[in-house]
DNA sequence: TGAAACTTCTACAGGGCGTAGAACATGTAA
DNA sequence: TTACATGTTCTACGCCCTGTAGAAGTTTCA
């Protein structure tokens, strides 16, 4: 249950990325300069959003599960709930509990992972 | 690019299940059924879908790239494109992929991994 | 050739997402 | 204390995806 839509993406990436939380606002002017600033012709050009349909996307995703607000401040403060690296696991455990054989899938996940990777892994599964 | 709505899903899982192709009759029949014959009370009741459901459904996964027909046969046979393993490797890749800092990912994966699958993968990467 | 079986076309409702205005709340300067 | 600036919540709408299926077109078999 944590697919994205572009926008809310847009804005989980903006949320992990800062080590800080953010206003709706602070977001708002992320958002329209992402992604492009550094001379490309290419690329999304960033929009220019209405606040409040950055304060949508960010409710939305509070009740998702996907980030909490401190509603002290006046202008709120928005951040990711976990981090994008554990987010990412946990998404990954979701698929890989989908289904019924388990080690199988296992077996075909790692049959294309880079050579890195597999190091990473050795190393990590020698202290488990 | 994969995220399947319920009757999808069913549908899906009754092509892994089965080794050979089946006709959307046949799906009609087996969804029909599914998932309770072995006499629990509770559970979701198999409802009575018109074939033409099914084949709007069939279509649409064919549209995916997760199911292939042969045309040939005059009632078409409909069978998965890769394996229900293959899939869900694939999607994991998928989602793996989607973060920067992959090697941190696959270090949060591992730690919340059961120890026969850490087994299992030990096993996979010592013959790569 | 006509009926039976099958497939494709078209359609609609419901929900998620992008998008934002309208309305409501609140703190602050005058 | 009031009005304004700033911020948040409510409401809404269009688009696309999904579940669902009838209508219409196609093919096969007797």
């Amino acid at each position: 249950m944590a697919s994205l839509g572009e926008l809310e993406r847009a804005v989980m990436d903006l949320l992990w990325a800062g080590q800080e939380a953010a206003t709706a606002n602070r977001l708002r002017d992320l958002l329209a300069q992402s992604t492009q600033a550094h001379g490309g012709s290419a690329g999304h050009v960033g929009k220019d959003l209405a606040v409040t349909t950055v304060l949508t996307v960010l409710s939305r995703l509070e009740k998702k599960g996907l980030v909490e607000r401190e509603r002290g401040t006046r202008p709120h403060r928005y951040q990711a709930v976990s981090s994008r690296e554990d987010h990412t696991a946990e998404l990954m455990h979701e698929v890989l509990g989908s289904a019924p054989d388990r080690e199988a899938v296992l077996a075909r996940f790692i049959g294309s992972v880079t050579e890195s990777e597999a190091e990473t892994l050795r190393k990590l599964l020698g202290h488990i």
